[in-house]
DNA sequence: GAAGTACAGTAACTTTAGTTACATAGAACG
DNA sequence: CGTTCTATGTAACTAAAGTTACTGTACTTC
């Protein structure tokens, strides 16, 4: 465990908080498609990404979702921060989009090093910034793109986050991600193909050149 | 100065910090209409409101505008938080809503009193927990809701922080904070106004029961 | 290999929002 | 009082997205 921690936040963070991330953090491991926080839990612990990639979803009234953003290694997440130092309910979900390993602190602990280690203040502030930053493309996305447009940063995205250019999912489950519907995708996704831009196939989309 | 900062700051934070604030920071009142940021500027003090109220807009590349949310009295911009942390642009605009009163802190004092004051640390998070809320009913709205709804939500929001239930805005300047064109702002107001739900008049609405 | 199931393709239609164009009405101002 | 400007109303149309319904096809399972 002492290797992913100083290999991943070794940069950012002094010895004696990596000491104490490798004494008090807990090694976890999930598989892809793992539930790791609902919409309304409360939350006890903070994730710390070593590797993986993490998806954030957003659920209205009607149980419509929406994909935010995803998370890498290095990154924690803001929502999970709030939340913890609020001691209010998710507002989030978070699934792992890949086999995912993460460090668990402990929520009692974040108080403690944001008030002792100024490298873990920046970790926390930074850690916002980009999440806000995430949270305003997203907002930027649905707001003034159309489909298509959404379409294809989707692909892009998500070629990136998997580091295939081939997209393992059906056109339902892109659907669910875009708050669309599976026909709509399905018409779009040709279209984009009869442009050379992917080639379609069953349960997998190959990227040509978007 | 000092009786403005005590009434709206006195209860979070403890006298020193606020004898600080009181020493250090600028006293500043904007009228209406005032731009206090604009996208991609530097940032180089941070506003806490005494009075008032600011909203902040998102833009894309064809300038297409879109409001996120408002700023009230007792709170900070986080936007503007992430910017100085960060010394990046601003990603988005601030201007204020009505007549406001600021105290400008300079970003220099934001590093130091956050190692120094318990109270800020918790101001700091508690307002990035509140605006990454603000930015999820922002995305909520946009992605799950139809234009009538959003209208509805618009004028409920405006009335609530004007503190007035006759909103004096033109059906193209709602139009503009939408992000929809003006014809299709007077064709849903017009709908409303047949449910008895507001009353139309040029240069104001009269919200009578929404 | 037959039956069942999940995925994708497509047509036809509806709904919502955006666009264009023009009419009217009130305010402003000489 | 007539001219001008701005705000609003409305019709007619287009575009984008969502819905319904049905098809074919590939994979699964027995």
């Amino acid at each position: 465990m002492l290797k992913e921690i100083y290999d991943n936040y070794g940069t950012i963070f002094e010895k004696e908080l990596l000491d104490e991330i490798a004494a008090i953090g807990i090694f976890k491991e999930v598989p892809e498609g793992f539930k790791l926080i609902e919409i309304g839990e409360y939350i006890k612990s903070m994730p710390l990404l070593v590797s993986g990639a993490i998806k954030i979803l957003r659920e209205d009234a009607d149980g419509d979702e929406l994909l935010l953003y995803y998370l890498e290694k290095g990154e924690t997440c803001s929502m999970t921060l709030t939340c913890c130092m609020a001691n209010s309910k998710s507002e989030i979900r978070a699934i792992a989009e890949l086999n995912t390993v993460l460090i668990m602190i402990p929520i009692q602990k974040m108080e403690e090093w944001t008030a002792k280690y100024k490298t873990w203040r920046n970790f926390v502030f930074d850690s916002y910034h980009k999440r806000v930053n995430e949270l305003l493309l997203t907002v930027d996305s649905i707001a003034f793109q159309n489909m298509d447009e959404r379409i294809i940063n989707y692909l892009k995205e998500k070629s990136r986050i998997n580091k295939d250019d081939t997209i393992h999912n059906t056109h339902q489950e892109i659907a669910y991600d875009l708050h669309s519907s599976r026909v709509v995708i399905s018409r779009l996704l040709k279209k984009l193909e009869e442009m050379g831009k992917i080639k379609l196939h069953r349960n997998f989309i190959k990227i040509i050149d978007l």
